[in-house]
DNA sequence: AAACACCTTTACGTTTACGTAAACTTTATC
DNA sequence: GATAAAGTTTACGTAAACGTAAAGGTGTTT
């Protein structure tokens, strides 16, 4: 069920693969609003989905910093003051720029795994046919052949 | 030029945007290699691709130990030994699997960049709506208006 | 030769993002 | 009601990636 209503600690530390020491931490620097019953945490899926995020923020290399300026900055937003508005699209915008460069970083990690491979093979190529001149003057059996 | 042979540590530290420092630390860490005329580093166009690449590891999230590993890994490879190559192979793939992750998670938030944007100029519009009314009665000037 | 720019090493300080242990409470289970 | 399982706070520890002096060495420009 996706719509379930609350999570404990160990549920989304499980389900996202990660502590339970990381998700206090990760409220502690107020990413994460959970209620509590008596001293126990409650997690919203308000939370689960921003945990989610925070997650994938790590992965593209923000900042806990960073992701916890934009939910906040998405939360003042909702108040509807236009000033916090234009200042959201701008943040967008500048996002926006952010994942072009990365994207074009990937891109180019891309070419270069691709060449990196390419001469791999190669190299490999040339050890086999090392390997099958020795075999044919010791007449051995040939080995591992590369096929890709 | 592109070219040019060698370069000073500050030249490199200019043309990337980084601190001397922290190209002497990542020389430290073994990422960097430049010899020496006296004590002073001089920097090699293999020196300059290599932190190129790192800072692009950077933004993509790598740790300066994964890039070291790559390196080296890179180096080793460059002695033809059939493990070796296999290993580079083995390293590249992962590389790739990761490079997929990313783009998933960039086109995610390229995804709700849009909606929260569009959210935004819905806002935005709402807002304009009840300046226009406001005029109406009170026969004002209409301000900024949101055109995009 | 004095000043200035640029380079060096050494070394302690800082921030981020948790890990880890200790000591304790609450909740579920046998 | 004992025991385990999961939760809590407090607090010190740590790795990564530098920042920031301090103290000094080259070299060239005026």
């Amino acid at each position: 069920m996706d719509t379930k209503k609350t999570y404990s600690i160990s549920e989304l530390a499980k389900e996202f693969d990660v502590t339970t020491r990381s998700v206090r931490f990760y409220e502690d620097q107020g990413l994460l609003h959970p209620t509590r019953r008596g001293q126990t945490r409650i997690f919203s899926s308000k939370d689960r989905v921003r945990l989610k995020l925070i997650l994938r923020g790590k992965r593209m290399g923000f900042s806990l910093a960073e992701t916890k300026e934009l939910f906040d900055l998405w939360d003042e937003t909702l108040t509807g003051n236009e000033k916090q508005l234009l200042l959201m699209l701008d943040t967008l915008a500048c996002k926006r720029e952010q994942l072009e460069q990365q994207k074009n970083d990937i891109a180019q990690a891309e070419m270069e795994i691709d060449t990196a491979e390419a001469r791999c093979h190669e190299a490999l190529a040339d050890l086999q046919k090392k390997k099958r001149q020795q075999t044919k003057t010791t007449n051995k059996e040939p080995e591992t052949i590369d096929q890709r």
